[in-house]
RNA sequence: GGCGCGGUAGCAAAGCGGUUAUGCACCGGAUUGCAAAUCCGAGUAGGUCGGUUCGACUCCGGCCCGCGCCUCCA
């Protein structure tokens, strides 16, 4: 039985769906105004995680993850650029979807983008207007009156008063309370508007998320999750929008994603001690770097902080390494998974626990020597049916483990004479070589020079190649 | 100032009131022409001071240290 730490309570809780065999979730998406780091990576990683174990645990999951296309920082970044809002956020989106994919990310099932759903914010921001829950003020922007909502601050667990005391919350004249946020921004100049009944404007963030999820979703979803930071404001303030239009709750469980720290620092634009997807990505194997980053974020358990460092991720990519290189050695066969089996039910016994992902990792690592010991393709097949249950091991172990890349064609051309020795794919040029140089080898082997098997052995370790003499007199090679 | 989180071995990271977490690294042995890989084995923990308990890394309290939210933020 699935249970989940819900946020609201402060509890774990049994994960009990609305809807039997169905889950209705909603995640907070990216602003797409630049490329994301892998601090915001996390985030979305952890919900693939959880999406995908839940559909492997027999749900039918309904996932939203939007897209924010309209907000300050947006506007600020296209006027900075010259370009157009629309042009830069569909680079952006697209450059998302690139990384997304790299990280082996799942389309969600639903994926809205806030500019298709204005009619649906300005409903609500009607609804709350009706309800006294909301006010239009001089300046013509439309305002929620926090103070009129009984509930505000029951997710953050805070009072107004205290947010009162707090020294940075700005006066605003056009408030008539310093807390209340903005629903509905008045047009200004060279600033996109939508014609409304509160006279043209733009949408403030909140309402964005309130409006998407009810349209997408319903009016009332099992899961709302986020970065640990989104509880306050934008939490507090979707509640205050869906539960004060709507009349009842709307989320059953709200989940968030702890950060990911920088020099023991959260990873942040403003701190500007962040390193992009692609950045991180580009450093590492082009066939393995995505499951890399991927197995190294949700090494530690969603709730918990985790530091990025440049070693932490090899110490990572090694740990995977091992798994696939067992992998290769026995071929998986295609089982169908029985939860019955000893290795399974732990495995599951620990993502049922709030998703417990270290926990689940110790699982496949003894699996891992399970299958070294006894070289069952059957074992195999379990290890890899599990990684896949949380997006992990699914890869060609032969390539993981070479490395193949496929890079643009190129030239090889020797420093000296200038001639060329190569035209085409490097990679397949460096394992022509490769291959060559290692059945050099196992000649001069078998004639018993090993001085130059050394020496060819030094030259392949030196490409970053790491032989393995098997038993029978072959030799296999990975990269490092 | 208000609210909240955390401090586990060299590094990373879980569960658990009493029995090996796990990974990476490292050490010894086997194996190997030498290595690599593999196998066998060992070691290294629980910020600090108290309390509860037959027994605490695990519960409670103080202290120290680190971090987050309170403004845009995954």
């Amino acid at each position: 039985m699935q249970t989940i730490y819900n946020t609201l309570t402060r509890k774990k809780e049994v994960f009990t769906p609305i809807e039997p065999g169905r889950v209705k979730m909603y995640v907070c998406g990216p602003t797409v105004y630049d490329y994301f780091h892998i601090g915001n990576a996390r985030t979305f990683t952890v919900f693939d995680m959880v999406f995908r174990w839940l559909q492997a645990t027999g749900y039918e999951v309904n996932y939203a993850r939007n897209v924010t296309d309209i907000d300050d920082k947006i506007i600020e970044r296209a006027n900075e650029n010259g370009e157009p809002i629309a042009a830069l956020t569909e680079r952006m989106t697209a450059a998302m979807h690139e990384d997304f994919d790299r990280l082996k990310l799942q389309r969600p099932t639903e994926e809205p983008r806030a500019t298709q759903y204005i009619d649906g914010m300005l409903d609500i921001i009607k609804m709350l207007e009706s309800k006294g829950l909301a006010y239009r003020s001089p300046n013509g922007d439309v305002y929620y009156a926090v103070r009129k909502f009984a509930g505000y601050g029951k997710l953050s667990r805070r009072n107004l008063d205290e947010l009162q005391a707090g020294e940075r919350v700005m006066a605003d004249g056009n408030k008539r309370d310093p807390l209340d946020f903005a629903l509905w921004k008045a047009a200004k100049p060279l600033e996109p508007q939508w014609p409304s009944i509160f006279g043209g404007g733009r949408p403030g963030w909140h309402i964005e998320c309130s409006a998407m999820c009810k349209a997408v979703l319903g009016e009332k979803i099992d899961i709302h999750g986020g970065g640990w930071d989104l509880q306050f404001p934008h939490h507090e303030n979707e509640i205050a929008q869906s539960e004060g239009a709507l009349g009842h709750p709307f989320v059953n469980t709200w989940m968030h994603a702890a950060f990911l720290n920088f020099d023991s620092e959260k990873m942040s634009k403003s701190l500007g001690n962040f390193f992009t997807v692609r950045e991180v990505l580009n450093k590492l194997n082009p066939v393995r770097g995505g499951e890399e980053v991927r197995f190294f974020l949700l090494r530690g358990h969603y709730r918990s902080e985790i530091s990025y460092t440049y070693e932490s991720l090899m110490d990572a990519a090694n740990s995977l390494m091992g798994l696939y290189r067992v992998l290769k050695d026995v071929p998986p066969s295609a089982i169908s998974l029985d939860w019955a089996n000893p290795y399974a039910a732990r495995f599951k016994a620990a993502l049922e626990d709030d998703f417990d992902t270290p926990a689940a990792y110790a699982v496949l690592f003894e699996i891992r020597d399970e299958v070294r010991k006894s070289g069952k393709t059957a074992v195999a097949g379990l290890l890899k049916a599990l990684g896949g249950t949380i997006g992990l091991l699914q890869e060609s172990p032969e390539s993981f483990v070479r490395g193949e890349v496929d890079l643009p064609t190129t030239k090889i051309i020797t420093p000296e004479s200038g001639q060329i020795l190569h035209t085409g794919n490097v990679p397949t040029f460096l394992q022509i070589n490769i291959e060559q140089m290692v059945n050099d080898r196992i000649a001069a082997k078998k004639a018993k020079d090993f001085a130059l098997a050394d020496s060819l052995r030094k030259q392949i370790e030196e490409m970053g190649i790491v032989l393995e003499d098997k038993p029978g007199g072959t030799t296999e090679w990975r990269r490092k």
